[in-house]
This record gives structure tokens, C-alpha cells and sequence, in this order.
DNA sequence: CACTTTACTTGCATTTTGCAAGTGATATAA
DNA sequence: TTATATCACTTGCAAAATGCAAGTAAAGTG
């Protein structure tokens, strides 16, 4: 992947695909945000079996990027606790849109009653899972 | 990239990243939207410097996707004219999430004032765009 | 009829991805 | 205290995707 300091073009697009135009950055996000996912092993558990090395480097990029933010918990200092910043929570509409547009056209398993909120109430659905993430001072 | 056949599993957003989930498909669809490219060559000449072979392979994934449709121009038989579907004037909404989320979060070259008007008039920036492609039967 | 243009394709080097098997730090059980 | 398990990774290597430069066929131009 591209890194943040050379950039293809200046166009707002491109600059959004070089962050997260491949194939995990926006699952991994998906889960962190919809499915409440914390830790590594939380990631590693979802359907789409990311290998750990790409889930170990999309996680960094991430935070370099300022998307998602991590502690270690409190409770157990071998496991780290991940979070979206609001940068991160900023790309909902986007996950959205994409998430439409397939239930739209492709053959998903998305349920109709998610969908059917985030048609008809788009604000209002977002709001509920930002709500969900307290503000922190680094987010 | 992934074959629309296997698909990793049946969550809307891992499908639709499989369709344009990587750094070129969207800046052509960009392009084709916004731009107004209809040839090859036209996709060619964009800042983003796309590999002809790349280019091909994106615009033949794009057409089987359904996204984009094709004929040979009356005026030049050489000249082959893509256009949008329907299905791909609705990732509309997706591209204009990215760069409003881009745009507020990193330095681009998106004028002010088109940013703007994709805020303040979501609905009626997407709506005069669509304007633009004529209604067609395999659309 | 030579020359150019268009939309690609081909061959090959480089980069990214994916898989399986580690590794070190920490926690837990005996 | 020691053995074992768990967690968040890392490493090595094969396979796939990407990027570059050069080529090609079909069609248009002077």
C-alpha cells in the first residue's frame, strides 16, 4: 500500500483510496463500529478470516492514520483495546452508502431491518453507533 | 482481485469491497461521473497515472459488475464510449461520502466551492450529475 | 499507401497478499 | 513454582496482483 507521504494526485478521492481503498481497512472498521469488536482476536474473528499479518498492518496503518486509537486494558496487559476516533466514526457515512448500494444490487445477507432504518433514517442510525463511543481526549 | 463468484462471505460491505475495493475502480468511476471521460484515452490522461493494462482489466471488471456499459462511437469505429448504468450512478452517494470525509481530514485540492455545494445539497448535487447521463435501456 | 491513432495485450520485474508456523510477554492452573 | 494457555503480534515463503515498457491489430488520416 501507499504510504501517507507520497501521494498519487491531490484529488480528495484518490487521497480517501490510498487510506482505505483495498479490501480489509473498511471490514476491519465495519467491525470495529457495527459488530463492537476491541481486540485482535475480536478482528481475526470475523467471517471474511483476515490473516493476522494483514490485520496486524491495516491496524497499524489505522492508527498512523489517526482512524482508530488503542490502549492496553486495564484487566489484562497482554491484550490491547482498539476505538475509532472520530475521524474514524466521520467514515460511517461512507460504510453506509457502500453497505445501500450492495443490499441493493448483490445477493447479501444484510437484514432487511438494518437496512430498512438506515434507508429511512440515515442521521439518525448514525448518530445511534457514535453514541455508542464516548469522546476521549485523543479521539 | 476476487472473482464476483467466490465471494468471502455474504456481508454487503465485504461484497461491495470486493467490486471496488482497491485504489483504481473508483477514481475511473470518478472520472466517468465527474469528468465526463468517455474513452479509453480519456481515463488514461487523468492525474493518477493508470497503468493501460490495470485500466483494461478495471474497466472489464466495471462492465461485468454492471457499473459501466460500452458501444463503439458511430463517428469513429476505433473509439469505444463507456457510460454509466444506473447501478453505477448509484455508488454516487459512496464517492461523494469519501471525498466530503477526505476533505475535511487531509490536505486536498477539492475546490471549496463544489465541496460545499456536495454538503449543504447532497441530495441535488447527486441529482443534477445523474442529470447528465440520459436514461438508456441497458442502464 | 505510408503514417498515426485507438484500445488494448504481452512479458517481466516489483510489490502485496495469504498461509503456516513461530515468538515473547502475560495470565492462569496445578 | 512451574507448566500450560492466551494474546498480539512477527517471520518466511509461495502465490497473486501491480506497474512498466514495449508491442499489436484494427481503423482513420494526409
Amino acid at each position: 500500500m501507499t504510504p501517507d507521504c507520497v501521494r498519487r494526485s491531490s484529488c480528495p478521492l484518490s487521497i480517501a483510496l490510498e487510506i482505505f481503498g483495498d479490501k480489509w481497512t473498511l471490514l476491519i472498521l465495519r467491525d470495529l463500529l457495527f459488530k463492537r469488536a476491541t481486540t485482535f482476536k475480536d478482528f481475526q474473528a470475523s467471517d471474511e478470516q483476515i490473516a493476522s499479518n494483514i490485520l496486524a498492518d491495516r491496524l497499524s496503518r489505522l492508527s498512523t492514520a489517526g482512524i482508530v486509537a488503542s490502549d492496553r486494558s486495564p484487566d489484562d496487559a497482554r491484550v490491547i483495546l482498539y476505538r475509532p476516533t472520530t475521524k474514524g466514526l466521520d467514515l460511517l457515512p461512507v460504510l453506509v452508502e457502500a453497505i445501500l448500494w450492495a443490499a441493493r444490487y448483490e445477493k447479501t445477507a444484510a437484514p432487511a431491518k438494518i437496512l430498512k432504518r438506515m434507508r429511512e433514517d440515515r442521521e439518525g442510525f448514525i448518530q445511534a453507533i457514535r453514541q455508542q463511543f464516548p469522546p476521549r481526549s485523543e479521539s
